[in-house]
DNA sequence: ATGTGC
């Protein structure tokens, strides 16, 4: 990761917060706004993450603060871990800001089992899920579509999946958005994206995307554990994924066709790579209905992988695990623009969140919260990184009055894939995994080192930040057991 | 993240 030397001014507010600003570069709009402790703003300051979000703050419309969460690190022209909400009339979607995985998020599936249920018959899970899972660079899926399926697929997200017999209709109403976002335009797709979709529904990918088996290692709120159906020692799988080719191919022809028309909106940006689209313009509109195809695409994908993890339990254990007694806790999407509305200076205004490696998290009360998380907020899922632990929290109601209903969505990357690579062999990490009692089975070897625990932040000092400054609350820790990647 | 470069 690169250090421009560029020291960007930080002014302290308090012990979780960090401001930016306006005065730092004439263009910024509004100030930015940092969530961090000081050892981990010491690591963000590491990369030019702190300059994006300087950047950020210059976007046509942009209202309030450019945020970022503590789990913040470089991306494509928008940090990942950044949030900025634009003005429905006077703003712009920038499409870097939502990022190339669009929809990247992150499900929760319960069991009945407990870790000693599941202890002497790991490896023989590890097999079936990694059999039932497919994966790898390029892969492909559970299912092949025709182009009118994937239409289908386009338009109604993980309910088009339940429907051809992946899941329950149960799993919708816990799914965000009740995994399907409206307004998606299928005219508004690349035939390029299309060829890369019609192969690609339910595969786990590469890179960072995983389905682990874990154990709830720790309780901190016993109340909204059980409101989550979640108890100590009991086995969960989540599973961490996107729109694979489909969605990165979305945002690469919107990046391109953004980047060509700056100057025709007018616009003067300090960095080309947050090149962005009136949100009235007819582009604009375009790319909000092309991403909401990708976001239904993530979510029909998380949907098939989930039922291949139902399968895999139900071929280990059999009526131990029958798939109607391992719900869906909950799914998250964290790469993603949505239109909400905010009390701003006293009025209500809508606006567009980009939310860019960034999670939801509507406190307790919110409409959007299903009727039985109602009472203790919307489940934040939060992957940690492979050897350590990932976190359940809940929504707070600071999100609402701070953030945009926002908090973390992961450790945060620490370290490059190459530098990763430079410091373990994935050879030395999976034996490392193995020592401590985690069954690892990975398609491309060559691949797990980049994704080292050593290359992450620490998932817990992320979530402690987000949980101190009032964002969200923590409920569950959660151990990895098992660890399947592409 | 990614048919891992254009």
């Amino acid at each position: 990761m690169s250090d421009t030397g560029v020291k960007v001014p930080l002014q302290r507010i308090d012990a979780y917060r960090w401001r930016i600003p306006q005065s730092y570069q004439p263009e910024m709009r509004v100030p930015g706004i940092v969530y961090a402790d000081d050892v981990l703003i010491e690591q963000i300051r590491q990369d030019n993450s702190l300059q994006q979000v300087a950047n950020v703050a210059t976007l046509p419309g942009i209202v309030g603060y450019s945020l970022a969460m503590p789990d913040i690190h470089w991306g494509y022209g928008f940090p990942v871990g950044g949030v900025a909400a634009t003005d429905v009339e006077t703003g712009v979607v920038s499409p870097g800001g939502i990022g190339f995985d669009i929809n990247c998020g992150v499900r929760l599936l319960a069991t009945g089992l407990s870790y000693q249920e599941v202890k002497g018959k790991a490896d023989r899970l590890a097999d079936e899920l990694f059999q039932h899972l497919p994966s790898g660079v390029g892969g492909k899926g559970m299912r092949s579509l025709s182009e009118r399926e994937l239409r289908e697929v386009m338009v109604r997200g993980a309910a088009w999946a339940v429907e051809q017999g992946y899941g329950f209709p149960e799993d919708l109403e816990v799914t965000e958005e009740g995994g399907c976002l409206t307004g998606a335009s299928p005219e508004a797709v690349s035939t390029t994206a299309i060829q890369r979709g019609v192969n690609q529904l339910g595969s786990l990918g590469a890179g960072n995307h995983f389905c682990e088996v874990q154990v709830v290692d720790y309780i901190y709120d016993e109340e909204a554990a059980r409101a989550l159906g979640l108890y100590k020692d009991q086995v969960v799988t989540t599973i961490h994924c996107g729109s694979r080719g489909f969605g990165h191919q979305i945002a690469e022809d919107y990046i391109r066709v953004a980047e060509s028309k700056q100057k025709d909106f007018g616009f003067k940006l300090v960095d080309r790579q947050l090149a962005c689209l009136p949100l009235r313009s007819d582009l604009g509109k375009s790319y909000l209905g092309a991403m909401a195809c990708g976001a239904n695409f993530a979510w029909a994908n998380r949907q098939l992988l989930m039922h291949g993890v139902r399968q895999a339990f139900s071929r280990v254990f059999g009526r131990q695990a029958r798939p109607a007694e391992m719900p869906l806790v909950y799914d998250v999407c964290h790469n993603i623009a949505k239109i909400e509305e905010y009390r701003i200076n006293g009025e209500l205004q809508r606006v567009c969140v980009h939310r860019k490696g960034a999670t939801r998290a509507f406190p307790a009360g919110h409409p959007a919260v299903p009727e039985k998380y109602r009472a203790v907020g919307q489940p934040v899922l939060i992957p940690g990184d492979m050897g350590r632990y990932s976190f359940v929290l809940v929504g707070a109601p600071g999100s609402m009055e701070q953030s945009f209903g926002t908090t973390c969505h992961g450790a945060g990357r620490q370290r490059s894939r190459t530098a990763a690579k430079k410091a373990i062999s994935s050879k030395d990490l999976m034996a490392q995994l193995e020592a401590k009692g985690i069954a690892v089975r990975v398609h491309s070897k060559g691949l797990l080192a980049e994704e080292a625990p050593l290359a992450y932040k620490d998932a817990e000092q992320v979530v402690r930040v987000v949980h101190n400054a009032g964002l969200a609350r923590l409920v569950v820790r959660l151990r990895p057991i098992i660890v399947v990647k592409g």
